[in-house]
DNA sequence: TTATTGGATTATGTCATACATAATGCGTTT
DNA sequence: AAACGCATTATGTATGACATAATCCAATAA
């Protein structure tokens, strides 16, 4: 028996068995923060990095390169690194695949969708154009006549709502629905979402564009609230 | 004159600038998504992607390397990389650093905040417990008297709606929350949001908790966006 | 027999070195 | 003055070696 193994009631500070390249990340990282760099400021090279941190070129790319991914550089040949203001969304896209996400995170993403409809109809409200009106009565006007076929045309859905996103104005609201999209699409698919007739309170998407033609902000919002309540009450009950 | 330069009118096409990496990752997410692979399943070895893809093993470490980056591989040693379920929000984290996002980013954010907490509205109503009530009403009695102090206590205010996403029940917006914070604190601190004297209709944190308590979810949402009026007031005039 | 120990093995993690490649600047040539 | 070639610089790629953690398995000791 050695002597380690006699340790045990010793307060022994739990090991760090984080990488070298996890290290430097986060240093590097922190070094970001603390030297309040801004956007198109250069970043040490990777040889002076090497001699900074006494780490082979090896680790230090390694780290580079996770930074590169999560969008806060760019490197280009001879020029080295530079800081760029990342494209928040550009990652979720990447990650978000739809049959690697497990049930649970793919139902929150559904119910986010709701959520944000719901919070955005006064940007929607206070935003729109008359042209904005306008196509969207252009794409009311061309969808299916029974409100069930509707509920099934996934592709009108989407057009419908995008168009909605885009009036909002909010880029990264709009980024955000372009990416949720194949999650929404896979929800739709597999049946999670259940579709109860609609009761007589039903709010269609022509009722919706007269109401933001003619209404107010408040009736507005509350009109998109009715809209989806057929996904709501999936949740609720 | 060589050949190369009269070639101006020919149907070329852009030649593809990409780096090995860039292909290889690309190349092993499209495996990812083809071979339906679910989390927990194994995905080859290095030295095996070496020979399948005809590239040195440092190029397939750095593209596993970025996939590990956005959380959709795992690996351990003798054991190789796994497929994980990703953590959507773990990834915005990292590059979310107030300094390093542009104005109109930051801006975008901020009004996605409006967004999502009045669009949360009804699963607040619809999951908040006599327990929560009793806690936000907890949070209330400590708060400023004097609403305009309130304003300006981020801290309080963080407490008071933090207690809310909770509340939601949907662990992607209280992720979401958590991560965005502090880049709504940046917003406060640095002037960006005005704040308006509040004008008759203000509802203030307690009468929201009254209404949460005794209304409907459509008073409640509603109250909600009468609430945040005075950060909307900067948006829209 | 059972538990422990100590290799042997395997696949990732780290290091070192060499060369390829793109971007840039500079001096020479025409 | 424009075009060309050359040197320079920093990232990109390839290769070989060794370190390290996890795992299996056989030999050994209780």
């Amino acid at each position: 028996m050695t002597d380690k193994t006699k340790n045990n009631s010793l307060n022994i500070t739990a090991v760090d068995s984080s990488s070298l390249v996890d290290k430097v990340e986060q240093t590097l990282i922190d070094l970001l923060i603390s030297e309040k760099l801004n956007p198109g400021d250069q970043i040490p090279k990777e040889l002076e990095l090497t001699e900074m941190l006494g780490v082979s070129r090896t680790v230090i790319r390694e780290a580079l390169n996770r930074l590169k991914t999560i969008g806060l550089i760019e490197s280009t040949k001879r020029k080295g690194s530079t800081i760029k203001s990342p494209d928040l969304l550009f990652l979720l896209k990447k990650s978000l695949i739809p049959n690697i996400l497990d049930q649970a995170t793919l139902k929150d993403i559904f119910e986010l969708r709701l959520v944000i409809e719901i919070g955005m109809s006064d940007l929607i409200y206070n935003r729109a154009t008359p042209e904005d009106i306008a196509e969207l009565e252009q794409i009311v006007a061309t969808e299916p006549d029974s409100p069930k076929e509707v509920l099934f045309d996934v592709d009108h859905e989407i057009k419908f709502h995008g168009k909605l996103y885009q009036i909002s104005g909010n880029h990264t609201l709009i980024d955000f629905q372009t990416i949720l999209l194949p999650a929404f699409r896979y929800v739709y698919d597999s049946g999670m979402i259940e579709s109860p007739a609609h009761d007589s309170k039903w709010v269609s998407h022509q009722d919706l564009v007269k109401i933001l033609k003619d209404g107010n902000p408040n009736k507005f919002r509350n009109a998109m609230r009715k809209h989806l309540d057929r996904h709501f009450k999936g949740y609720f009950k």
